[in-house]
DNA sequence: TCGTCATATCCAGAAAACACAATATGATAA
DNA sequence: TTATCATATTGTGTTTTCTGGATATGACGA
């Protein structure tokens, strides 16, 4: 029987290390804060609730789209971005499996891990 | 009656904040991996295992302990680092309630966010 | 084909993060 | 007081990230 093999340490998932380091840049923490509600936005209307420049804003979408907390759909000229549900989730209870499994609550009993 | 305030817009936690900013650096990420079952640490036990400057370990154990990841005790000399479950989960919770509550999965109901 | 619109990419310069060596701090023992 | 040990801080050079201007791409309309 074949299982799936997970290093013996505490490891972060590729998810998690992309979610990190895309929300790690306060800029991007506050674009993140424009997609309340799993509105669209194009990359102009981001650019210009920023004040930040349309190339500058375009790198940062694409940083937030490759860590997996946005995703994009193209409509003939332009494209809207909007907040990855899917893949936030993931990121995230993989960290908090992670964290949970490795350096758990006091109050929780240590799983088997590592 | 007089109700905590939270802006109306979508806004993480200092303490997501500083834990996205501390767990931002990928030499950081693989020092978190050194605590792993809750042990403790010195500074110099870290630089060794790192192979990185007694300098700059202890830089990044206090940019660490500053976002909430670790916390620390002294004893005589030395000053023992581990990972700090409580804020860990606390970091993590805000992260993924703000998320889901502005952002939420397909299923879930739009809770009266924003 | 040519012009435009929205976005992406390229290219500097500016700003921030990182690493190491050297020095400072703070507590203890002699 | 002086010496020592573990850690913190400072200084400096290097590397990475960020930003805006300019240019390229790609799709449409005239």
């Amino acid at each position: 029987m074949l299982m799936t093999m997970t290093t013996n340490a505490f490891e972060l998932s590729d998810e998690a290390r992309g979610f990190l380091k895309a929300m790690a840049s306060e800029t991007r923490q506050q674009i993140m804060e424009l997609f309340v509600g799993g509105i669209e936005l194009t990359v102009n209307e981001v650019a210009e609730r920023m004040s930040l420049a349309q190339s500058a804003t375009s790198t940062h979408l694409a940083t937030l789209r490759d860590g997996g907390v946005l995703t994009s759909r193209r409509e003939w000229k332009t494209v809207y971005y909007r907040a990855d549900s899917a893949r936030i989730s993931k990121a995230l209870s993989d960290l908090q499996a992670t964290l949970n499994a490795c350096c758990p609550p006091d109050d929780a009993p240590t799983a088997g891990c590592c």
